[in-house]
DNA sequence: CCTCTAATTTGACTACGGTCATATTTGAAA
DNA sequence: TTTCAAATATGACCGTAGTCAAATTAGAGG
């Protein structure tokens, strides 16, 4: 047989395109030109093929639901945001977090894109990806204020997964509140995080 | 006189008509009868009118968008589901939750509706009422454990808006996942409200 | 060069949410 | 009863996401 076949019984697949590439870039190119523009909403299939110079149905071929797309917008804008700054105490962890919950909060479809491609099938939009390092990066610099004793003991990990879930919920709240973003949702979010890392025992009720 | 205006320059507004409230009935009943039998993504406007008996456009003028009329449906089944059973201690509080988690991340539909219209946008929808009940009914639980010791001290609000993320968290991460909800998800939503509530203090790590 | 298959792209088409000018119904006042 | 304005309902219409069979292109092998 002329086939090369590596896994007996399988189809050879042949490697991919440079064209399928370009496509994909001039995609992503024109995407970002729209988004930056009009927000993630503005994103509107036969306008984007448009721009890019290809047809509607290629979109398609290539992202499965506008959705996936945006997600991956928000996945590389979400990057330069999880290397953390380094933090030194409890409030620069506070501060350091900051970016990102403005950054959720700024757009419904942001934290609606995290939400729901933070997990398996965002694998391929990066968006699985930089939400895993940005839960890295929290539970190490965790892990590095418990060594100075700035902040209770306990599994970095879950630690971090709290923080995240915070994050998340207090940018919901924002958004629920109509955006206004550095408002209650903000210093509730404060007030969760400080109580759930602080070493200090609360002060009892009595 | 002729005219009844309470304010002063403003237009009398007639009140609601009993056709409204039986078209609003129809509209509830043939909705609750097409999700329960294809779920929330099943409801589809022109099939919804059709089962109504009602035009399209009359869905529209009750609901603004189709989520709203879902957020509603998802409200009401979340009513008896926060009036959280009688809670003894920590683990009866976990269990008290199971249900809110299991409905929760039972469809993404439901997660989505409770997290967009938890705000002042739900208000007419029964979802901010709903949603408020169960934070003031987890304060109040949390309030009484307090008082036996049982959960550490601290504003019993703050502490159950805590647990509402992190429950919220765990749903979304248990849809992302792709519904195993008996999974990981469920056993981190543990993990998170015990440390977050347990009196005890966390053995230390030296 | 030609041939052949898989990869990629295409655009007409469908399905659905949502709009809006118009029609109908209601209820109270004349 | 008649009148009239506000409330409600209607359905033709529009914009947009997503589908799919067909067309085109890439590139390996002869």
């Amino acid at each position: 047989m002329t086939e090369v076949n590596i896994d007996h019984g399988q189809k050879m697949q042949r490697p991919v395109q440079a064209r399928k590439l370009r496509t994909q870039a001039a995609i992503l190119d024109a995407a970002r030109a729209i988004v930056a523009q009009g927000g993630y909403g503005a994103l509107r299939a036969d306008q984007l093929a448009q721009a890019a110079g290809i047809a509607k149905g290629t979109i398609f071929a290539h992202y499965p639901e506008m959705d996936h797309l945006r997600a991956a917008l928000v996945a590389e804008r979400l990057v330069p945001l999880v290397s953390l700054s380094p933090v030194r105490d409890l409030p620069g962890l506070l501060a350091a977090l900051v970016p990102v919950y403005d950054f959720l909060m700024s757009d419904p479809h942001v934290l609606s894109a995290v939400s729901r491609f933070s997990g398996p099938e965002g694998a391929g939009l990066g968006m699985a990806e930089v939400v895993c390092d940005l839960t890295q990066n929290l539970a190490h610099a965790i892990a590095g204020l418990q060594g100075q004793g700035l902040v209770a003991s306990g599994d970095p990990v879950l630690l971090a997964d709290g923080v995240m879930a915070f994050t998340f919920h207090a940018a919901g709240t924002a958004l629920c509140a109509g955006g206004a973003g550095g408002g209650p949702a903000k210093a509730m979010l404060h007030a969760l995080i400080l109580r759930w890392l602080d070493p200090a025992k609360p002060k009892p009720l009595t």
